[in-house]
RNA sequence: GGGGGCGUGGCCCAACAGGCAGAGGCGCGCCGCUUAAAACGGCGGAGCUGUGGGUUCGAGUCCCACCGCCCCCA
């Protein structure tokens, strides 16, 4: 700083040179390092990481722009605020790039976080850069590996065989999370079905403290995003009932789980996904097992969105046995049909096509029969005719000793006779499935576990991890299905650490997620190459207290992390249950309402704005242009108009400090402090739009009070000063400037929030509106303070009041003190 | 099909807890500056608050129905 030109003597505005000035300012004096021991509160403000994809876009920019103003806006109030920024680096694009274009997997990803870090720099965000992480570097990956192993030895982390979702096009397994209406998140392929032998964390056992913990976030959590999580997790309540199954000679319980208990009395027919692993052998039972065979392979190439429609054609195949309904022995005929998945309670399902539309849908193709036993209050179902299942409530009928009873009472009733006959039981299901971590691609870190022909399944010791991806060189990137590692000639042989036989690496690598489920912890002891993380640090900083990032991650990423601090709460690491205390999501950019892409040519890159306008204003527009949970339309948003505001606050301080004087300007000290009073409130609430709103105002009483009423003295000092300090949230650099060349002292940065008095904020006397009947007939200006009584004599006294009053009896009168006076009347 | 959200000047958006529809910006028009334009400064208009009903002294705000758009689950 020493070397630059002071500050104070510059004037207009260009950001070309202000802006790189203050960068190295702040740099120089690590201003934004958080201190682990500083005696000021601490504040963890953490914005979701990126992924480290060519350059930064304007999403990334208005992302940035709310956490930065978060960040910065706690400092000002006093906070140690800790703001870290990492990269999530490995992922398959990285990986696509080498097969595409050769590239280095780790050298691609370098470069690109490095033309992060160029961008990031311009746009002067206040992020602690000593704790700079990311998640492809070994110094990261061995801990999110020893936290694999943490999970394993917990019983947490396993395999098992499974109908995996299976993306054609990636040549890898995805988590149900990862399918998005049955196609591939990443590439958009079709999603189709594998039975592979794979790793799953248990994310099921913590589902029921996944949703009751929701009571604490609730209210510090978007709405949105709660409801979305209950819905992923989707808790039903209902029975196990068990049926037997006749096949053949042989008869053998299977059980089954219905949210509908009271309704087993109405079921007409019995169905097992194709994929059940009985349902071969009860088709060769039935005498039919050739059919089946086909439809099986038939069903198995159709997705799952298309096979649970309700309204499409259901497909089915009668397999020639039955199965006894536990509740009256009646036979049931039993079907393989593709609208059953084996993903969902237990692959079976007694059918009831009176109450359920995809089974009348199936009873109605198939020609089963259908029968009514909960009739719906006021109606009279017509078991023949009815095209639309009744799913409400109603009273229970046809089912003999239940009937005439309402719809729960059944529920509960039947649920416990069937229990006290061993018969069935009360039970809780889930949506929500185990979590398939493994995937058999190169740029991740790899499963720390050796296959041992003796021992089975060994965990990597922990003193030698990192287990290291090899170099490309010797692998074959290009997706055949098996992970890449195993085309290395000798990297996946090693030895079991438990016998020291020859043994065999896991050669799958994790799903990303994992690694981006557990970086905020990391952050708080980033440099420990001893442990994960350090406790103290943790439980200095954790939980965040502001986490920011989109919407798109209101299911997996945050429930992955919830996941995770649960995990590791119970295996005692932390003391906390949930990680990130409050959350806010900013909406998306879009371009003429669709999303911006090179494709369409409605990209608009970040640098062109930086280049034309500088970052201040291309971060103040974004903040400016919608509140920030609503999408941003670009083609919406004016940057020269932001440009000229700051401009103008520029020259109206250059103007102030070029001509000070000893006068006050009462209005304009009004005026400032009710301009604190709002933009603090709107920080508080995050509409920064509103508070820019508000900071405009303010500049443009001050340039009235400059030009109309000769003000130049500390009420416009301090009204300059105090925009300064409350925009440098959003546009610091300029925010600096401003305050320089004020002659404050410090940085804008570090400055302290300005305070309001509240006895400036009231005023002596109000105009106020006054009604009769509902209409207004006039204005009258009272005390601020004034009585009722003084109220109402003074609006009388108005002329077109007291013409409407006229010839009326007033019946009634309201006075709102300082906002309304209303008459009612009727006639004389 | 179920659940949720949103409809306000030409555009983006404000409006405490029901109290005069307008804070701010864009655009537009006029004026000043200028030989002229841009830039800059000043001034200005713009509306059945999606539609129809209801509650209320008073509704953009609360309730019901409908229309339109968006999101989630199915």
């Amino acid at each position: 700083m020493a070397s630059e030109p002071a500050a104070a003597t510059r004037t207009g505005y260009d950001p070309s040179e202000i802006e790189p000035r203050w960068q190295r300012a702040w740099a120089d004096a690590a201003l934004f390092d958080a201190d682990d021991d500083s005696d000021r509160p601490p504040f963890y403000a953490l914005h979701m990481f990126p992924y480290p994809s060519g350059d930064l876009h304007m999403g990334h920019v208005e992302a940035f722009s709310l956490g930065d103003a978060v960040a910065r806006y706690q400092r000002l109030r006093g906070y140690e605020v800790m703001n870290p920024i990492g990269w999530d680096s490995f992922g398959l694009p990285a990986e696509n790039a080498a097969i595409q274009r050769g590239a280095d997997p780790e050298a691609w990803t370098q470069a690109n976080i490095e033309t992060h870090v160029a961008t990031m720099t311009r746009l002067g965000f206040a992020w602690d850069w000593s704790r700079r992480l990311q998640t492809s570097d070994p110094r990261y990956y061995r801990w999110t590996q020893w936290l694999f192993l943490e999970l394993f030895k917990a019983g947490w982390a396993y395999r098992k065989d499974a109908l995996v979702n299976w993306c054609p096009s990636c040549q890898t397994v995805l988590a149900n999370e990862q399918v998005v209406a049955g196609r591939c998140e990443r590439c958009d392929a079709e999603v189709g079905k594998k039975t592979l032998n794979q790793w799953f964390l248990k994310i099921t056992d913590f589902a029921e403290r996944l949703l009751e913990d929701m009571a604490e976030l609730e209210g510090r959590w978007p709405e949105r995003v709660l409801t979305l999580q209950r819905n992923w997790i989707g808790r039903s309540e209902g029975a196990n009932v068990t049926f037997a199954v006749e096949a053949g000679e042989a008869s053998e319980d299977v059980v089954v789980y219905t949210t509908r208990p009271d309704t087993l009395y109405g079921a007409t027919f019995f169905v097992v996904a194709p994929e059940h692993p009985r349902a071969l052998a009860w088709a060769e039972a039935g005498g039919t097992a050739e059919d089946f065979l086909a439809f099986r392979e038939r069903v198995q190439r159709k997705s799952d969105i298309e096979r649970e429609a309700t309204g499409e054609d259901k497909e089915g195949l009668f397999l020639g046995v039955h199965a006894v309904n536990p509740v009256n022995d009646e036979r049931l005929p039993v079907y393989a049909a593709d609208y059953v998945l084996m993903g969902y309670g237990t692959g079976a399902i007694m059918a009831v096509p009176a109450h359920d539309q995809r089974d009348l849908d199936f009873a109605r193709q198939h020609g089963l029969p259908v029968r009514v036993v909960v009739q719906p209050e006021g109606t009279d179902l017509d078991e023949a005719a009815m095209t639309e299942a009744a799913a409400g409530e109603g009273m229970t009928v046809n089912s003999g000793p239940y009937d005439g009873q309402p719809w729960p009472e059944t529920k509960q009733r039947i649920t416990a006779d069937l229990e006290a006959r061993g018969l069935g039981a009360f039970a809780v299901n889930y949506r929500l499935r185990d979590w398939l971590v493994s995937r058999q691609r190169y740029w991740g870190a790899p499963i720390p576990i050796v296959h041992c022909p003796d021992c089975g399944l060994v965990p990597v010791p922990q003193e030698d991890l990192p287990v290291r991806l090899p170099a490309t060189d010797d692998i074959d990137l290009r997706p055949t299905g098996e992970s890449p590692l195993a085309s290395h000639p000798t990297w996946s042989q090693t030895t079991c650490p438990a016998c020291g036989a020859a043994a065999r690496r896991d050669t799958d690598t994790m799903d990303t997620f994992v690694d981006s489920s557990w970086y905020y912890l990391r952050y708080c002891s980033p440099h420990r190459d001893d442990v994960a993380f350090d406790r103290d640090a943790v439980h200095h900083w954790m939980p965040v207290d502001q986490y920011t990032g989109g919407i798109e991650h209101a299911i997996l990423h945050l429930l992955y992390s919830r996941f995770f601090t649960k995990a590791l709460h119970d295996l005692g690491h932390l003391d906390f249950t949930e990680p990130f205390a409050r959350l806010k999501s900013q909406g998306m950019v879009i371009m003429h309402g669709q999303k911006m892409s090179k494709g369409k040519g409605n990209l608009v890159e970040p640098k062109e704005v930086i280049e034309t306008y500088g970052s201040d204003t291309l971060r103040a527009t974004m903040l400016f242009a919608s509140p920030i949970e609503d999408d941003v339309d670009w083609a919406d948003v004016s940057t020269s108009g932001m440009f000229k505001w700051l401009s103008r606050l520029c020259r109206l301080v250059d103007e102030h400090v070029a001509d000070r004087d000893g006068s006050d300007d009462e209005e304009l000290r009004r005026a400032t402090h009710e301009a604190i009073a709002g933009v603090t409130e709107d920080y508080e609430g995050f509409k920064y739009n509103t508070a820019l709103a508000k900071l405009m105002t303010l500049t443009n009483e001050t340039s009235q009070a400059l030009r109309d009423r000769g003000a130049g003295g500390a009420g416009v000092d301090d009204a300059l000063a105090a925009v300064a300090v409350m925009l440098s949230p959003i546009a610091p650099h300029v925010a600096e400037e401003c305050w320089a060349r004020l002659g404050r002292e410090g940085f804008a940065a570090e400055a302290d929030w300005p305070t309001y008095d509240p006895d400036l904020l009231v005023r002596d006397v109000v105009v106020v509106p006054v009604q009769v009947d509902g209409k207004v007939r006039g204005q009258v200006e009272v005390p601020a303070e004034a009585s009722e009584e003084v109220a109402v004599a003074a609006g009388r006294g108005v002329d077109n009041v007291a013409r409407h009053l006229d010839g009326r009896e007033v019946v009634k009168t309201i006075w709102v003190p300082g906002r309304m006076l209303a008459f009612v009347t009727k006639p004389a």
